[in-house]
RNA sequence: GCCCUCGUGGUGGAAUUGGUAGACACAAAGGACUUAAAAUCCUUGCCCUUUUUGGGAGUGCCGGUUCAAGUCCGGCCGAGGGCACCA
């Protein structure tokens, strides 16, 4: 027998698909399926992660279609962006160019791969034709007041006087220079997603198709809390600090007010040299994140106080480290005794700690250094004493209320969006600000604006600010001068509306066509990385509901299910001295570890493939021995696809072996002859039970559980062969419905099998197996016998035979016979054709 | 620190949601075919045993609920992830 050889088959179907574009979504409006999964950056060659994601959405797409729906399946390239920059320093390329030639070859891999996209609608947000759209939501942002600007910070290299981004900074320094990053104020654009806060909540809890994971991700950094502000009346003029707490019940507990060290109350003595120092090392340390938590409380003891709201009290003012200005309203009542971390401040500080809250009214509470928070009743607080904390709340926002000076308020975590970026190799903002101070939308009609293609790397900053002639430019209405905007857009913004656009990519005067955009949305499958799961989800549902209206969208959510696959692993190999290693330069010999020359190598711990790390295998390497079949059904098999997956040689090489076994039972069948009658077959049976198990997986995700099934499957096949009582014509039905469902995960030797079976090439166009009711009704059941709860014997037994009769032939099996002989029955559980279960009073 | 998820053979992982634990695969050992190798096929896989269509232990640990627990409940231990001064 001849083996199957992948690689010209596997070329002469990508062909012949191309030719025939038999992946091309069609026109008609009948039942859809819109399966999308995360556009690629072009970073130069697809890696292991997009094998994957690709591969899952597309055995969706492919069942799908099988199942008659018409199937959106589109690709695209999420092309701006700082890589592209870099490259074009490194190696004096145009960020462009270098764009364009990664997208052709990756566009050839993902061809390669045999996925079945409907290329013609490709997309590329690097093109003008796709940005300008995102101008003109830009515009509409900005008319409706979803867009604003206000001064914010950003890390500011003074050697190479750039801006950075925030993964140019490491440990606090700038990734080229070296120098210490500084924090600079920069008036940026912010969009105003914080106006959605509420719905992009609540609205959480529609998504059924989500998992439960990302749910709550996104809660947490929406962050919602109820609580109220109070104003504090100051001895400085009469002043207010207004404050946000979410636990106004301990408010008889307050011992000290604490306020950020960039609040407006700071004003009076900000050039005080004491408070100088202080602020400069509080600020200092925000920069550096991962330090905050570890930072010591500090606080800078002012010689204001407030006025206690109900018993005018007099409460001191501190300038605090671990307050934020820009949550809540950057200042706060501490109250030690049922706070953790205002208790660790007044300790520090010698400030009182009056406990308010006791979880037993008869016992005094005694607050060492563990603040109570638990649930309990009030005391030591005048008119509020014994109520629980809740009636507590309520009780004391209404005497705010009454007395006007405060009221219930909800705050948010989630901040407003800062979209500037102070790039050449990104979108950019349709803004221009005129000579008389004003600040003007590009007029529509003059979109796109577009990015000068002549720009000198060579000169520290942003391209677009140092170009010599971009920026000038006039008032289409007025004639005065004006300056362009020279920041682009996060390219998160490009991301948050592509699945819009591949609705109707060729639209010309919309960002998207909205009949188009009405029957293809929401995303019916949405396949991507958990790394996702907060900022591009959140920007893409923000998106969507700041457009609903404008451009008459039915839907207010964009992805109605979200799957989020796992990484790909490898183990990672490293010299002595520390040097990461590529698997495909070490040897192993002997159990241990080698590079060509001998040297030794130490290998590590599986970790997600990551260039950094050198433990990538590069999929173009593999497809080349393997084939892409064997690629797709590898990376699809062993691990649930939410799970890592571990990349082996060996498991590589299982699915080759497993691609051929599929090609040998072809040429099996094909001089397969009858030889012998019998009676009682239950093979019909079982492969229709194992059609419906694999659609079941396929459908909630359990592909590895399906691959399994498709195991057995061929398995079957090949045990029927062997038996040879099949007629050729029955053996030859079930191998073309394996061969269609095998399609879905492995295209090309399924659609070479099946020509070569059937002699046509219209494996595309089948349906999927259909699952006969009839034949999932068995008439045979193994019934477990327990004693106590402990399997003893299976009994085969006919449909709904009755417990009796069960109980029966039981006593016939010696062992259980000789158990029971000692033990006097209590009584007996049954479960109709499963299960009967004898207890006995000797447990 | 807070929140979430997960602990099953040498390995990746199944288990219809409380009803036969270990499907399927990888790796290993032994065998068949072959001059040989590769490929392929078969067998084995905890302990005890009268070698069986037998018994016992067994899903991180301790306890509980139940006729029945990998699955439910409580406590502990361990791994991974998210958030991180959020008032």
């Amino acid at each position: 027998m001849d083996n199957y050889n992948p690689l010209p088959v596997e070329k002469k179907w990508q062909e012949s698909f191309e030719k025939n574009k038999v992946f091309k979504t069609k026109s008609e409006k009948n039942k859809k399926f819109y399966c999308l999964e995360m556009f690629p950056y072009p970073s130069g060659n697809i890696h292991m992660g997009h094998v994957r994601n690709y591969t899952l959405g597309d055995v969706i797409a492919n069942f799908k279609r099988l199942n008659g729906y018409n199937v959106l399946h589109p690709m695209g390239w999420d092309a701006f962006g700082l890589p592209a920059e870099n490259a074009a320093i490194q190696n004096n390329l145009h960020p462009q160019e270098w764009t364009l030639k990664n997208i052709s070859t990756m566009k050839s891999q993902l061809k390669r791969l045999g996925l079945s996209i409907d290329w013609d609608k490709e997309l590329s947000t690097c093109d003008e034709k796709y940005y300008k759209h995102q101008q003109i939501i830009f515009s509409n942002f900005f008319k409706n007041n979803l867009v604003y600007k206000k001064e914010s910070y950003v890390n500011w290299d003074p050697v190479d006087n750039t801006v950075l981004a925030n993964e140019q900074v490491i440990d606090g320094k700038g990734w080229r220079s070296g120098a210490t990053v500084e924090r600079k104020k920069l008036s940026q654009w912010f969009l105003n997603i914080t106006k959605y806060s509420d719905e992009l909540l609540n609205s959480l809890e529609n998504l059924k198709g989500w998992p439960e994971k990302v749910k709550l991700m996104q809660k947490n950094w929406i962050g919602k809390s109820e609580g109220c502000e109070i104003d504090f009346t100051t001895d400085y003029k009469d002043t207010k600090i207004k404050i946000f707490t979410t636990r106004p019940d301990t408010i008889f507990g307050a011992s000290f007010i604490a306020i950020a060290p960039d609040h407006p109350f700071t004003e009076s003595f900000k050039d005080e040299k004491n408070f100088k120092d202080f602020k400069n090392t509080a600020l200092k340390n925000i920069r550096i994140e991962s330090e905050l938590s570890k930072n010591e409380k500090l606080g800078f003891k002012t010689s204001f106080s407030v006025f206690h709201p109900f018993s005018n009290k007099k409460i001191p003012i501190y300038v605090a480290n671990f307050i934020l200005m820009d949550y809540g309203t950057g200042a706060i009542f501490g109250c030690p005794a049922h706070d953790q971390r205002d208790l660790e401040f007044a300790i520090k500080y010698d400030l009182e700690i009056l406990p308010v809250v006791t979880p037993d009214k008869s016992k005094a509470i005694n607050i060492k250094d563990q603040a109570y928070t638990e649930d309990g009743y009030i005391v030591n607080s005048e008119f509020i004493n014994d109520l629980t904390i809740e009636e507590a709340k309520r009780k004391i926002i209404q005497k705010l209320e009454e007395k006007k000076i405060g009221k219930s308020k909800i705050t948010y975590r989630l901040k407003d969006w800062g979209v500037s970026r102070q790039r050449y190799w990104g979108c950019p903002i349709p803004i221009m600000y005129r000579e008389d101070g004003k600040i003007i939308l590009v007029p529509e009609k003059d979109l796109p604006v577009t990015l000068p293609k002549d720009i000198d790397f060579n000169k520290p900053g942003n391209p677009l600010e140092n170009h010599p002639t971009w920026k000038y430019t006039k008032c289409p209405e007025t004639g005065m001068k004006a300056i362009r905007e020279t920041d682009t857009l996060d390219t998160f913004v490009d991301s948050s509306w592509y699945f819009l656009r591949f609705c109707s990519p060729q639209e010309n005067n919309k960002p998207f066509n909205t009949d188009e955009a009405n029957y293809w949305m929401p995303v019916d499958q949405y396949i991507g990385g958990v790394e996702h799961a907060i900022l591009h989800l959140l920007y893409s549902r923000f998106f969507t509901l700041a457009l609903k209206n404008e451009f008459k969208l039915k839907v207010s959510e964009p992805f109605e299910n979200l799957f989020t696959q796992g990484m790909v692993c490898h183990p990672t190999f490293k010299t002595k001295e520390g040097k990461w290693i590529f698997p495909k330069d070490v040897i192993e010999e002997n159990g241990g570890f080698f590079l060509k020359n001998k040297e030794k190598v130490l290998k590590g711990d599986s970790q997600a493939m990551s260039k950094s790390k050198k433990n990538i295998i590069d999929p173009d390497d593999i497809i080349k021995i393997y084939g892409s079949d064997s690629v797709r059904w590898f990376i699809l098999s062993d691990s649930p696809p939410d799970r890592g997956i571990q990349w082996s040689d060996s498991g590589i090489q299982g699915a080759f072996k497993y691609i051929q076994k599929i090609w040998r039972t072809y040429e099996k069948i094909k001089i397969y002859k009858k030889v012998k009658d019998e009676k009682e077959n239950k093979f019909f049976v079982s492969t229709n039970l194992l059609i419906k198990e694999v659609t079941d997986c396929i459908e909630k995700f359990h592909i590895n559980v399906a691959v399994a099934k498709l195991y057995v499957f061929l398995n079957n096949i090949n045990e029927q062969i062997e038996m040879k009582t099949l007629e050729k014509e029955e053996i030859i039905n079930v191998y073309k419905q394996y061969l269609i469902i095998i399609s879905v995960f492995i295209p090309y030797i399924a659609n070479e099998c099946w020509q070569k079976i059937t002699g046509k090439d219209d494996l595309v166009n089948q349906e999927w197996p259909k699952i006969k009711d009839s034949l999932l009704k068995k008439d045979n059941f193994e019934i477990v016998v327990q004693i106590d709860g402990k399997k003893r014997a299976i009994i085969n037994a006919t449909d709904n035979e009755n417990e009796d009769s069960i109980f029966s032939k039981s006593l016939a099996i010696k062992n259980i016979k000789v158990i029971l002989d000692e033990k006097i029955i209590v009584k007996k559980i049954f479960i109709k054709n499963k299960l009967l279960n004898i207890v006995t009073n000797d447990k």
